[in-house]
DNA sequence: TATATTACTGACCAAGCAGTCAGTAAGGAA
DNA sequence: TTCCTTACTGACTGCTTGGTCAGTAATATA
């Protein structure tokens, strides 16, 4: 008749703490977010967290691997698979990635990097790994390929692919600190700036 | 004959404190940082940090408004008062403002307000009303300025003035988080934005 | 239905910390 | 030298919280 108190359901906890987990981190940092906290937003005790997880940074490092991943992985082999030619990826799918993350409600983990990250050595190292210089290989290699076959002409970007994804950072920056006060169209500040980078590396065709 | 256990230097004890307390915090964030250890990096007892700040996030606050306000006031006037065209005024003086942000010292404040600053809601009013519009709108002057004498074209730096300074933020962020992994040289990267953004908007004078 | 296994709970503890305050001593005034 | 003001100290406290573990109840098995 009474209605069991819980469900064991071992597969989803995880999953479920750890989204619990970055709403939590989100809100209020690492050091200030309680594991008591977690483990209620997730519907758990405490002590059913503690089982999964050993430690509260065990938990941090968790939550950060399990959403940044699948993203990157996802841009690096359309990098690698497209047809497009790269002025045409560069405005069609990266254009989209990139106008994408500043509305995702993963942005609040920049803040969570920027916040925690240097506390957690190995952390960075595995996020330097597996997200960054695989992101800008990619994007380099993408690059070269248009000045190879003519496209582009050579440039500081062959140097630096960082100064495509510049604007995007900002954007993220700018609604972390300053939603309220000023609404920043990301869309279009994005876009500008693609469109002013392509203007200078693009070769002449007239 | 015995030293004296202290001296009283009412005048001096709140910048001191206040430096103390940018490196603690910077070092281990707002909340992971204990009072105790604030006083004791400037040479004082917590008694005495109390009797000039009435709680731990007043001294936060001090900190950062203590910090940034000299250096966004002397861009500004500069900006107002310069004789440069706007091009060589963002060539110039610009340009050397924005690459020496990246190697300051006080290059952790943005690690503060992205991790603290949302808790913080009249932390951050002040730094938009004093710091962030102001500045905006001074770029914003330049760039006209530029426009109406011919220099420039217009363009999207016209609605969008932040686009010229996307990557110092790029490079704080970059040093914060990969600094031991991989050197970025921001005086290259944030030199080589500038003269692509410069290239875009110039008018033809050929 | 009886028994075994283990996912899960929640009360508890030891440690750490923001903030207080009664008392001390530096340094100026007389 | 003596007295007075106040800058300064540091022991103390009440509360918070990461982590533990003995016990409970949901499910699998026979």
């Amino acid at each position: 008749m009474t209605e069991p108190r819980f469900q064991r359901r071992k597969e989803d906890r995880p999953a479920e703490i750890t989204a619990a987990a970055l709403a939590a981190f989100a809100e209020n940092g690492y050091a200030a977010t309680r594991v008591d906290d977690v483990a209620k937003r997730a519907g758990v005790s405490k002590g059913l967290l503690y089982l999964y997880f050993k430690t509260k940074e065990e938990l941090f490092k968790a939550v950060i691997r399990s959403f940044i991943s699948p993203r990157i992985d996802a841009l690096i082999s359309n990098v690698e698979e497209t047809e497009l030619s790269a002025e045409e990826f560069l405005r069609g799918p990266f254009l989209e990635f990139a106008c994408s993350i500043p509305k995702s409600p993963a942005r609040v983990l920049l803040k969570l990097m920027v916040a925690e990250g240097p506390k957690h050595p190995d952390l960075i190292a595995w996020y330097w790994e597996h997200v960054v210089s695989r992101g800008i290989t990619a994007l380099r290699m993408l690059i070269q390929r248009g000045v190879k076959n003519g496209e582009f002409r050579e440039s500081a970007l062959d140097e630096f692919p960082q100064l495509l994804v510049t604007p995007i950072f900002f954007s993220l920056l700018w609604k972390l600190l300053f939603q309220p006060h000023s609404e920043l169209d990301t869309d279009q500040f994005i876009g500008a700036h693609v469109d002013m980078v392509l203007t200078t590396i693009k070769a002449e065709t007239a």
